[in-house]
DNA sequence: ATTATATATAAGCATTCAATTATATATTTA
DNA sequence: TAAATATATAATTGAATGCTTATATATAAT
């Protein structure tokens, strides 16, 4: 029963519609925060905080260089994780449907 | 995007131990009500909550046979959930974990 | 040093959620 | 028909969630 609710646990960061879009986008690359920012209607604070949920729980590593914050997957031990990103709609996928312009400096 | 967000509004319904053990169970054979209200130390009328939103949201089915209401998997156009539930405990695992007696008369 | 940029944290608020109790409905049995 | 059993729905409540604004911190640039 402890396994399930730590995979339930998991799981429910996957039930909002923006921390999956993060999650997707990260399958192809790491991202900066700035970009996350310019990618969503929301604001910078609230992107923050939805990346501290995944790294709380794990499923995002962050690594600073400069002055920007970029985050990994980090999946590799929950495959129950991996294999819902491997049905979803690749990152192309999401992203071209999203229609927007990213314009922060990281890299 | 819309199909990320109805992704995300189903994998919601996993992210609560009580129905992704519910899932779980389901993998293997379909399950009255009344088994479930044994199982879970929660009321019927909250095990009743959690079928509803499962079923409203096209995961189970319902039949009732008699005065028993039977679900079962619904999940074939489903393959995000099908990957999920391939990933996690078996439904014996599950239920021997538990440790809880069934006690009510459906078959 | 001061200012600008990137990110995180804190506090507050509206909404959602998961439970409860009470009640209604459906079916079976006596 | 009346009582018992199984299930669903309604109303309520407290906790959790996801956002906002305001502020703090870290790094870079002038």
């Amino acid at each position: 029963m402890e396994q399930i609710n730590e995979i339930a646990d998991k799981l429910k960061l996957l039930g909002d519609k923006t921390r999956l879009t993060i999650l997707a986008l990260l399958t192809d690359r790491e991202w900066c925060v700035c970009e996350f920012v310019d990618l969503f209607d929301m604001s910078q604070p609230a992107v923050s905080q939805h990346l501290r949920k995944l790294k709380s729980q794990g499923l995002v590593s962050e690594s600073r260089r400069g002055q920007w914050v970029y985050y990994s997957l980090n999946i590799d031990d929950k495959p129950y994780i991996r294999a819902v990103l491997n049905e979803i709609p690749s990152s192309q996928e999401v992203l071209s449907s999203m229609n927007k312009e990213i314009n922060c400096d990281c890299d």
